[in-house]
DNA sequence: CTGAAAGCGCTTACAG
DNA sequence: CTGAAAGCGCTTACAG
């Protein structure tokens, strides 16, 4: 129990080698101008004695500073979203920011790829320590990533993954489950012969993977193990521009349910599910069970009505959190690090959200 | 976008105060010997300046060490839960151990209620830095407490929580709100007129608070809003170390439920829900909703086959994380801390179950 | 290729 | 009550 274990220091492993202590200094990061002979004696030494460094005086005696920069999109009121993630890295920052690390946050409005390209080469002229991204845009993040990788500055992916462009990690959820998880929950509130709607409410620019991976996902699901037979599933695109199509294609499908009919389901494929939530109270359709993403506060608003049964929650929060960290760990404390990085697909109900809220 | 920020150190406050900064040192760790006039001097620059010490050059100066504690029950395979917040300690150990800190790992059999309290007893003559303890045991718990509370020892309670203590930081899970999350998900699952058991699964000693309130939460969630007389809810204890109880009481309850009888569901108040998902099985029951605690490697097994429907985690691994972190934020750091640290109530089921294993 | 010395920002005796 | 000096373990020029 007592604590006597005192420290093996950089001067003890010097000493035994018969070294100064700068040469194993020079050993220990690379430094070079070291002879071979004496390099392999110094490293011999510190297997030998389990020697490892400080990191405390290592960062107070090397007046090193880490700047990060990151890039995702504006977390206005139109993308409330990607507030969260944004906190995380804040978070993160507190947490580190003795070890002299300072974060350049820029951000770019959701749609606008030309903002986000102009962003990331900004960022990449100034050559950071380390870069955190969403990388929303896949082309233009194509062209721009070999600046990133020449540059050795290490990238890590947040909320989106884009295959082969050796970021170091991808911090994020894996949409494809998520979908699973949401049929689950469907399928297990309802009966046979359930119909179900797939709705995709997506905006005039279009190609979000997730979104295609996500309805995947949840076709998989009935798909391979439960009888697709016995149910009816239909997928609907709405544009979010255009409130009338909204408003109509639902009249269209939904209009007709019977008041009591609790064998209908609707899986909303992202955050925009406050939109369909809305359109079933007002026709008094609350009854419908009704599946989709995130915590924004129209959609908490629904949940604890009712009208929206469970949220799929992606961490946001937390997705920035463990980018800061990531590169951290990478960076400083020269730590193997994960490649993939999936965080939980959390469900939410009116019954847990409130743990889920303000961190 | 330039980091031209350079810290204010102790040494501009003390040139700027006139002092040495020996004397600033003393006035910002309140160790006495100035002069109360010099004192309100130096506190008023540091103000000014917006001093903060970097924590850093404190540690490695102050060759302090901190040697914390804990005592959690042993996690053996009667009580595989245990594992886990054991685990979230040494995690936390691992970031933190840069700053001196140490950890003496204590545990005691589960249901042993002496050897808590002779490894209480130890902890307290060994004067700790801080302490984390789970407080199994509330009566030798409060005779031991005050013994911390005046060698200003601080102390977090681990999972669970006892009242009036002094204890610096509850970190786990609200259990009333955790039986209303269980409550959701079967009535979620079931129509009108469901029959719905509770089962208590407890050893010989009882008396533990968590049940009691889970089964409180679930029965409020009927109770408060969904038409109670619309199902029937019935409690069954059962003592785990009388398996042919299990055997006839289940049989009884349970023995004529007809084949495709998708309207019974079954609540089990803690880990041992596994014995109800195997008993289901072998009486081709597994149709009937179930819903229970935690990631034992058995509960696994069996939400992943289907039997079990819903698992209610309690982010073991996160809460021996969180109460190593808690002390050290308090003791080091010298922040504010929030005393009750609610873990989220998180809903597994076979689809997410991946992303909540393994950390 | 190597070592001696100064310094990172703070803390700790010690002398007065 | 206060200051000057040494030291925490490592890194960084500099001289050779």
């Amino acid at each position: 129990m007592e604590n006597n274990f005192t420290r093996v220091k950089i001067s003890d492993v010097a000493q035994k080698a018969g070294v100064s202590s700068g040469t194993v200094d020079r050993v220990i990061h690379n430094r070079g101008e070291v002879a071979i002979k004496t390099r392999e004696k110094v490293l011999k030494i510190i297997r030998e004695m389990n020697y490892e460094p400080d990191i405390l005086a290592s960062t107070l005696a090397s007046k090193k500073n880490y700047r990060f920069a990151s890039l995702i999109p504006e977390g206005d009121e139109a993308n409330l979203f990607w507030k969260s993630p944004a906190e995380g890295l804040e978070q993160a920052l507190n947490e580190i920011k003795h070890f002299g690390i300072t974060i350049d946050q820029h951000f770019f409005p959701y749609f606008d790829r030309n903002a986000f390209r102009k962003e990331l080469l900004t960022i990449a002229e100034s050559k950071p320590s380390g870069v955190v991204i969403a990388p929303v845009f896949s082309e233009q993040t194509k062209e721009i990533l070999p600046k990133f990788n020449q540059l050795g500055i290490p990238v890590v992916f947040l909320n989106t993954q884009i295959e082969n462009q050796n970021n170091i990690a991808f911090v994020g959820q894996e949409p494809g489950r998520s979908g699973m998880v949401a049929a689950k929950l469907l399928n297990y509130g309802l009966v046979q012969n359930a119909e179900i709607f797939i709705i995709n409410i997506i905006s005039q620019l279009g190609g979000n993977s997730h979104i295609l991976n996500r309805e995947k996902g949840f076709r998989d699901y009935f798909a391979l193990s439960h009888n697709p037979s016995h149910l009816k599933l239909k997928t609907i695109n709405i544009n979010v521009q255009e409130p009338e199509t909204l408003e109509s294609v639902l009249t269209q499908n939904l209009g007709g349910t019977e008041s009591g009919c609790r064998n209908k389901g609707i899986f909303v494929t992202n955050s925009k599910v406050f939109h369909i939530a809305q359109w079933l109270e007002k026709n008094n359709l609350s009854f419908i069970k009704l599946v989709g993403y995130d915590l924004l506060e129209q959609n908490q608003e629904y949940l604890k009505k009712g009208t929206i049964d469970f949220l799929i929650s992606q961490q946001p929060r937390e997705q920035g959190y463990k980018s800061i960290m990531t590169l951290f760990n990478h960076l400083l404390m020269k730590k193997q690090i994960n490649k993939d990085q999936f965080l939980p697909i959390d469900i939410i109900t009116k019954e847990n959200i409130d743990f889920y809220i303000n961190h």
